[in-house]
Order: structure tokens, then sequence, then C-alpha cells
DNA sequence: TCCATACTTCGATCGTAGCCGAAGCATACA
DNA sequence: TGTATGCTTCGGCTACGATCGAAGTATGGA
């Protein structure tokens, strides 16, 4: 009868506050033991252990046991790009007071999402980089330019370890604050930790992501916003 | 203490059986009415409604009284994509069973994704305007070219019309068989509808599209596949 | 060997949400 | 004005799943 996917079974998997608050702990991008989940989410460590057990099943995360710990971890880029788009329909969706928390502007202008840059620093190392023809867009895919192949190497990222790795260098990734897309996958994850690395920026433990003022300057310098485009 | 969007809010509603039958069915794009919805859910018209409530007020439904009937359909594209991309998750997650039902290749061949073509035909059109350079990649996004212009009015859509409309000219959907985008937005359902008043295509009241022969081959003959593309 | 820590399993409780029958509005049409 | 049709509201039934206490199993270190 049925032909199409289930989609009940993986919404369901979603619907449960405790459930999406662990997911929502994991977009750091980071691993994290049962006991650091179910503290996350607030409820003891054997109900964490239900919840745990259902997203493994479900496809949503991985595990990875490590002598008496067990790391969960987002199975793939696409779960977490299914939860930022969520996000993004649930805040246009949701009546005006989450918008107003003190801690979201922060979280609009730079976040972490999966290990890589959001927010509006994000766009604007995306759009940055496209504009100086550090990548191109095939297929609507971001590709790595030879010019930005020059370019990663020089600010001191590993490029062949990245490439010798099977997950893709660049991929998209739609932002739910601003409509916009901004990079993902290993090259975005590589170009962060850099950042952490220089101590442009660091975080406040949540997805928030601060610049220092050096930071803040060297960025804006090296990727700056392209002449065109708006705010 | 939360500041990020409500994941679990959307996420139960999607996580019911009967509703995620009801948003499946409102895949086509068509906007149906309560009672056709709660046949093809299996409900009675009470479940019906308190489902349907329930969507609206979560945004993922907008309605339309007519006269003593009411239509519901799909609030946005984001939310046409949100479903694709979670019947992506599904699918790949999913025990193989599902992969082998009769009708399941003829739905990854071709089907309707919220009134524009998607599955392998989709992205053979999307592939083919590309390369035939009626649409263009701008910062990831396709635009129509002069040259696409011209194609698409001679093709019999009327472009004025599409123009006029606040809605998007064109737009990347991403595809759930394929991993692979195809054109959406308001140049994807006419081309679509052309189709369909060419006779080119018919619907058997499901997802799934077949193609004439006739409108196979001219199909096919108008949007040829780029010579270099895989498969 | 023993203990502490991390996780799991079991069983019982409880709340919520889905469901439908029955009755109630509203609209269309004769 | 009456009658059929489409949708809604109410009330009660039911089932499922989230939760936690208590007890059980692994692992690491003293």
């Amino acid at each position: 009868m049925e032909s199409s996917p289930n989609i009940a079974r993986i919404g369901a998997l979603l619907g449960d506050n405790t459930r999406a608050k662990m997911l929502s702990a994991l977009m750091h991008g980071k691993a994290l033991t049962a006991t650091e989940l179910a503290n996350e989410a607030g409820v003891t460590a054997q109900t964490a252990t239900t919840h745990l057990a259902k997203l493994a099943d479900g496809g949503l995360l991985i595990l990875q046991k490590q002598g008496r710990h067990k790391y969960f971890a987002l199975a793939s880029e696409e779960v977490a790009q299914l939860l930022e788009s969520l996000m993004g329909l649930s805040a246009s969706a949701e009546p005006l007071r989450v918008h107003t928390g003190p801690r979201d502007p922060h979280m609009r202008a730079a976040r972490v999402c999966y290990n890589h840059l959001a927010g509006d620093k994000g766009i604007q190392l995306y759009d940055s980089l496209l504009a100086q023809r550090y990548l191109r867009l095939v297929d609507g895919a971001p590709q790595l330019s030879k010019k930005g192949r020059e370019f990663v190497v020089g600010f001191g990222v590993d490029l062949d370890a990245l490439q010798r790795s099977r997950s893709p260098l660049c991929k998209p990734c739609l932002d739910w604050s601003a409509r916009r897309s901004h990079l993902a996958g290993s090259l975005g994850r590589a170009l962060y930790t850099r950042f952490e690395v220089l101590r442009w920026v660091s975080r406040d433990g949540g997805r928030t992501v601060t610049f220092s003022r050096k930071g803040e300057r060297e960025f804006n310098q090296i990727f700056p916003l392209p002449a065109g485009s708006a705010r």
C-alpha cells in the first residue's frame, strides 16, 4: 500500500522533547557520552539509554564504545542539515517570544553547526570564498579552485589529509537564521578548527561562537564581504 | 534556558502516522479537502479535523475555505523540501524491504514533488536546462538566462504571469531517490503543468508520473542529457 | 580482589494523544 | 423551507510511550 518512505518513524524520533534536546546538543559536532546527554536533556541515565537506543536504531545517531564510555554523534551531515531546516521552519512559524532571548542575536551572528561556522559570519565566509574565486559553483555544489587550494594550504589546512578521507570536501548547508547557504563539509570543519587554533573564536559551551577582537579584525580582512552583498 | 527553536514541536507533528500520510498526500502539490485527506489517511472526518487543525496551527499547512469545502495545502516549499529530506533519511536508514516494492522503481524514475517533476526525469530536465544554458547558477541558485526566457516562452509558458507572482521563479530542490537537485519554484511547476497539457505525462493518482511514448521521445529530444553526465 | 563509575534491564506508574460515536453548525441546492 | 453534504465539538475509551526506582552487568583503577 505505502510505497513512500516512512516519514512518521523519523518524525516520531524528533518529536520528543528529550530526544530533541539531545540532538540539539550534538549539533555542536562533538560526540558526547550517554551521561553527558542525559544531563543535557535533564533526565536520568536509564531514560537516556532508551532514547539513545531509539535514535541510534533509527539511524540518526552513530555510537562508538570507548572503554566504559559510549560516545554518541549525529550519524551524518544529512541529519545535521535536517535538524537545521527543522529549526528554520520552527523559528519562522513560532510566536515571537523565542526570538527575543538575549542569547539569540549572538546565535544569529555566529554559531557552530555540526563543527563548521554558521550564522552571519558563516555566510560571510562562504560569500567571500566565492567572491575571491577560492570556491566555484559547479552544478550548485561548491568546489575548491586551484587558487583556493593554494589559499587554504597557506592558511594552515592540511588539505591532503582532508582529501584522503571519503567525506566530501565542500558542501553547502542551509542556515535557519538567514536563509542562505554557508560552507559545510570537511573543509568547512577544517577552517573552523583553524579559527579555534588561531584563537580567533571561542565557544561558550553552547553553540554560540564569540570572536576575539583580533579574530574579528583578521577574519574580516581575509574574508571581506563582497562589494555588492546586502547587509 | 533553551534559546534554539523548538524542534520537537514540529517533529511531533510529523511523528504521527496519520498526519504523515496526509502530508505525503499533499506532496502532489494540489490542495485537498478535509474529507479527501481523511480518506487518504484512513480515518474518520472527526479525527482528520483535529489533525488538520494541528498541522495548520503548527505552520505546516495553509487552508482556504471555499463554500462548504476546506482546502488544505502545504504551507511552503520549505515544508515540501523538509518532507523530501525526511524521506531521504528514512529511505537510507530503513531496512531494504521498502525499496523492493513494485511501484518504487517507477517512483524513482519520475514522480511529482509539490507540483514539479522529480526523480530521474526531473534531474534530466534540470541538468539539460543547465547544459543548454537556459539556466545559469548564480550563488548556487538557478536563474533563467535570456536564452532560457526565449525558450520557455516558446515552449508555451506564460512567463509574465509567473513573474508577476511573488514566489521565486527558480529554486533547486533536493531529491531523495537520487541525491541530486532538480528544478522547483514556479517555473518548475509551470513546466510540469505544460508537460501534462501536452499529454507527455500522466499521473496514476499517486505521485508516480508515467510518460507516454510520444512524451518520452519529445522530452528526450528537447531536454537531452548532457554528454558527460553519469548514468 | 574490591570498589567506583558508566551504562543497561525490568517493572510499575502516569499522562498524553489518537480514535470514534453522537450530536451540532454551516453551507449548498432543490 | 427542507434536506443532503462537509466540517466541527464533545465525551469517553484505549493504547502507547516517557519516566524513574531498583537491581543487574560491564569496565577501569586502586
